[in-house]
DNA sequence: TTGACTTTCAAACGAACGTTTGATACAAAC
DNA sequence: GTTTGTATCAAACGTTCGTTTGAAAGTCAA
């Protein structure tokens, strides 16, 4: 086995079981012993290649977060392609779509929300990254895809607050898994999150003030 | 001074303390030696009022969040109160101000929303707690009290995904702050708050689909 | 085969952790 | 004044933490 396969075996799979325990159980709850012990290497192995824990963290958002969101946007453009200007209906579904049901496996999607909540509610050095890479161009494209059909009575702030909305629900009807389904009585499988879909869909146009029938 | 207060002093004082610091850093990352340190007592102190830490946890739970969450519900009831099928515009604005105005501070609001959002990402053993005597609780008087005067046509599912839909934002607004005060560029005053609130409440009755006209 | 370089490994480092202990201070009961 | 029970304290307990070290193993060019 040629000397770089080897080498990034070891890297890669250090930062597979990080992304996994850091979003189950975050930063400080996971310990590097714990984490090397997960992915069958050596203790020293987390210093040698990252130098520290928390520069494995970070590298955990640069080459595993980030490009999982770059996904879910693309997938996001995907479902609205070849239509120079989508209507609402079409633009807020194909984003509840990207993150409810979208590209990733359910596994990854819970990952995916716990790291981002984790930052929104406790934002480390990480943040500045998955703000400037990935929220901020998303927010605007997303606005702007929506601003473009939409009367200019709304104004910039207003559009702002009604995209923060929408994303509440796709953040917390992944995050809060857990209460949701005890609360509802339903199991988190494909068709509830279908059900889920729906939901934030026609919460979110009527909530625009946007009618289904536009559709 | 007597003994009974000496003794509740110090006990109190550690409860204050680590809710903040809980609430701000997560379990884990806060340490006993922290948490006495900042209440001016001996490092002792927490396992002899508490027995260990984890039950201290759950007493800031049991003994200051649950009591908070009680006030925001009152605070709720009150604005409601005398009326006995109030509209559903006057229901939902009841609930955003309990929760982004109401009796809470600024920072007790920050504390409040933290903690809960901990819990839902990563429920430990006060997440029964919070789930049993608050948020059921209060989901089904919300639902009830929005229910009184809607069509029959909304099933008990619809009812419960628009109050988490509702409650996504509520939390969202509180917890995000950073985020939220970054993208819009609104510092997080009285001001913004009211706005806050008229977002919520438009959002959410055109979500249910209910006119403002109504109330 | 040698030598330079990278990766892995067991072992140890000092620091910080949660918890325990036994002495001390102090208020109320007898 | 002595006893009893509670609260506080400094000190130490054994673990676990992140990090460092130096040797061993392995890779590849010359």
């Amino acid at each position: 086995m040629p000397r770089e396969n080897r080498e990034e075996l070891t890297k890669e799979r250090i930062l597979d079981t990080a992304e996994v325990l850091f979003a189950r159980k975050g930063y400080q709850a996971v310990s590097i012993r714990e984490i090397t012990s997960a992915a069958r290497c050596n203790l020293a192995a987390v210093n040698y290649h990252f130098g520290k824990k928390e520069n494995l963290y970070l590298e955990v958002f640069r080459s595993r977060w980030v490009p999982r969101a770059t996904r879910i946007r693309e997938s996001f453009r995907k479902a609205l392609a070849g239509q120079d200007s989508p209507s609402p209906p079409k633009v807020v579904r194909a984003l509840a779509q990207a993150f409810v049901e979208g590209p990733l496996s359910d596994e990854e999607r819970l990952r995916h929300s716990q790291l981002m909540t984790r930052e929104m509610t406790q934002p480390s050095r990480a943040f500045e990254l998955v703000a400037q890479e990935v929220i901020q161009p998303f927010f605007k494209e997303f606005a702007g895809k929506l601003r473009s059909v939409q009367t200019d009575e709304v104004d910039q702030e207003q559009m702002l607050l009604n995209t923060f909305s929408i994303f509440s629900m796709v953040l917390y009807f992944n995050f809060a898994r857990v209460a949701v389904s005890r609360l509802t009585g339903r199991e988190y499988n494909t068709a509830f999150r279908a059900r889920l879909v729906e939901q934030i869909t026609q919460f979110s146009l009527q909530g625009l003030g946007v009618s289904e029938m536009e559709a």
